[in-house]
DNA sequence: CATCGTTTGTCTACCGAATAAACAAAGTTT
DNA sequence: AAACTTTGTTTATTCGGTAGACAAACGATG
């Protein structure tokens, strides 16, 4: 029995299957006609595997559509409500539980707060959200067909988490414990890894095949998609640009290296500075983000400046990644991205100047749009794009 | 047409053709019944692609193998001389041409020294040296079947050398010229990037998935293989870690960065420091790498102190690597190789002590065996690999 | 409104490639 | 010498895709 790589006749079909969902999925009122077109195969064959799609649910058959000068076609539709998947943030400090369909439309979300909660806690508030959103899914073919978690930490390749320090997590092994409960696949992923894959899909990175989402937060992680797909290293560990040397012989930090970049450029480097600099929270709380930013809208030239500073080392790492890389997106997403309007100028000006003409000729860095969803949408997506790959046979007897 | 992603029959036997052949080429005395247990594919399928591998030359037949208690097996050879791969390492001041098999074996290889060329002398050199290679070549099926070169530079997906600043380069398109000449496949590749390649399928990366190849000479550029590929970034330029930032506001590269790694940690930086120290070569020329190292040879205490220092900072990129790729494996080579005895020790102490455990607890950095070969078989490689990849379809008619 | 050309979708005949199983050839074991 | 093993080829079968015929549905045209 080959454990290796290349294969026999199944997979061609397999494969076409494949390729007639996704282009009709992409393009979701699609004649059979025009799915053989692009996809180049035969009418024929379309029409079969179309036929069989049909049977298993996956889409949809509508009325004719408009003509162009003969029989009018028969609209195909992605069945995106033929089942439904379950993605959570798992944040330091929230958690964000999202139900969407197969297109990744948020049907619905739960978003709760706390802090400093132990782990059985934490599991305790997950498991609510995910019985609030699985209870409210509505009657569908296949249901629940997967949970994604993204959680801020290390995750290896089997899915556990090895450390997760702003959680105090270390070898949590959740992904058994929910699967057992809920007998769906789980995913668990690491937080910026999600992000990146939900801005590949519903954000900025819709047409890029190399983008680098950087989600700074209290530190900073790095989701890295490589020739269009995730990468993540040998173990899982990939991304941890947080802790990038930007600063030799540079302050300590706890990973037991130097100069981190996240000790320069997250939010929690921000706030460290604000504090030395004597800004303080309006009320008698701990001061956040948001307070600066609030100072910063008011022109307050000591967050501005702060701002610009921290825009600056954001660029610094920023060039290493392009120098890295060659990417054709970076992303800078997560809580600091809020801060876009003060951050932008200083992080382009070094990029503009500290890099060779043809290495940011065609590159662009963007903020995130997707905000606070893009992990919760990505790790709802990559859930969703394991069910739709699953061998059809399984799915034709299970519908 | 489509010029999507997957398709019909032709699909399975050109993929499962190829199979077979690198199942060969891995192990090669080899038995029909041997490779279809290994593939999983049918004995007979086997029989059938093994024939028209036979009438390609591609393989060969020699007599019966050992009796495993039944009737005695015909073996297969991968006929590593039906074909032969140039391939050249262009240094900033050598030119390393190699003549080497299907296999990868090295047949004839032509080293030439020279200094402060023209792009015009360096371009009369590199056709002599292929003249030479070209001439030697043994009589064979399909000859030469490519000429790969590696360029210190950086190279755009089309082949052209955008810059190349240590040879005086810029926007140089050697590839076309070659290729008019010789009527081959011509692949331009960075010197870095065919050096991973090398160290990949001929060094100690043989079993490795990701693999980072530093490549530190005058300067510093890494090869990047990612998921068993090498990764080359949207245009070409990935790997440029010579000017990752490891020291904000540090010294000015000229590359417009400031701090870059490789004012650090390559032989240049090596060299300033040392005449600094005013450590002077034994003659009157230009101090070298090989001074330095014998110097240390003979236990002078600069020497070896600086040798720490740089692999002190070597270290910090190394560190910077773990954390960005989470490699399997990283490899040290080109020159700065050739000091390992006294870089080793600060570099792993340094890696050991500023990552966390997890990341480099099956991690093991390596020094180049192949040394000053890794590019030169590398590009070789990648050519070699490029026309064992052509339809086959096009062979049956050439042999 | 009948005819013609066009587009859509299905159906049939055919082909290429893989598989299973039978079979022949060549050895080993007892 | 008989029985079992292993190797490699051959044959029948199956599966999936393609080409092209065909029917249905529609617009344009006179």
């Amino acid at each position: 029995m080959g454990i290796n790589q290349t294969w026999n006749q199944f997979v061609v079909k397999k494969g076409n299957k494949s390729l007639v969902l996704h282009t009709i999925k992409v393009k979701s009122p699609s004649s059979r006609a025009e799915v053989a077109h692009k996809t180049g195969l035969n009418k024929g064959t379309v029409s079969s595997l179309v036929n069989e799609l049909l049977q298993e649910q996956l889409i949809t058959e509508s009325g004719p559509g408009q003509s162009s000068g003969g029989r009018r076609p028969v609209m195909l539709h992605f069945n995106q409500i033929a089942g439904f998947s379950i993605g959570i943030d798992l944040g330091v400090n929230y958690l964000l539980g999202t139900l969407t369909d197969l297109q990744g439309n948020i049907c619905l979300e739960k978003k709760i707060y706390y802090s400093q909660l132990s782990y059985e806690e934490i599991e305790k508030r997950l498991i609510e959200v995910i019985d609030y959103l699985s209870d409210s899914t509505p009657e569908s073919p296949y249901g629940i067909v997967g949970i994604g978690i993204g959680v801020p930490g290390t995750v290896s390749t089997n899915g556990e988490v090895l450390l997760a320090p702003n959680l105090g997590w270390k070898n949590v092994d959740l992904k058994p414990i929910i699967e057992g409960k809920y007998d769906v696949p789980v995913t668990i992923e690491n937080e910026a890894n999600a992000g990146a894959y939900g801005e590949k899909k519903f954000g900025v990175g819709t047409n890029a095949d190399n983008i680098i989402y950087i989600s700074a937060g209290i530190g900073i992680g790095v989701g890295l998609i490589l020739n269009g797909k995730l990468f993540k290293g040998s173990k899982g560990f990939s991304g941890e640009l947080g802790h990038m040397t930007i600063q030799a012989n540079g302050l300590k930090c706890r990973c037991g290296n130097e100069g981190c970049w996240e000790l320069y450029a997250s939010e929690q480097a921000l706030l460290n500075e604000a504090k030395q600099l004597g800004i303080q929270s309006k009320g008698n709380d701990e001061l956040t983000l948001e307070d600066i930013n609030e100072l910063a809208e008011v022109s307050n030239p000591d967050a501005i400046k702060l701002f610009e500073k921290i825009g600056d080392y954001l660029g610094i790492g920023v060039n290493n990644i392009i120098n890295i890389f060659n990417p054709d997106q970076i992303i800078i997403g997560n809580r600091i991205a809020t801060s876009e309007k003060w951050l932008k100028k200083t992080l382009e000006k070094r990029m503009k100047t500290h890099t060779l003409w043809y290495q940011h000729s065609d590159l662009n860095i963007y903020f995130s749009e997707l905000n606070t969803h893009s992990t919760a949408l990505g790790v709802a997506a990559i859930t969703a794009e394991k069910f739709l790959n699953v061998d059809f046979e399984k799915k034709a007897l299970e519908a």
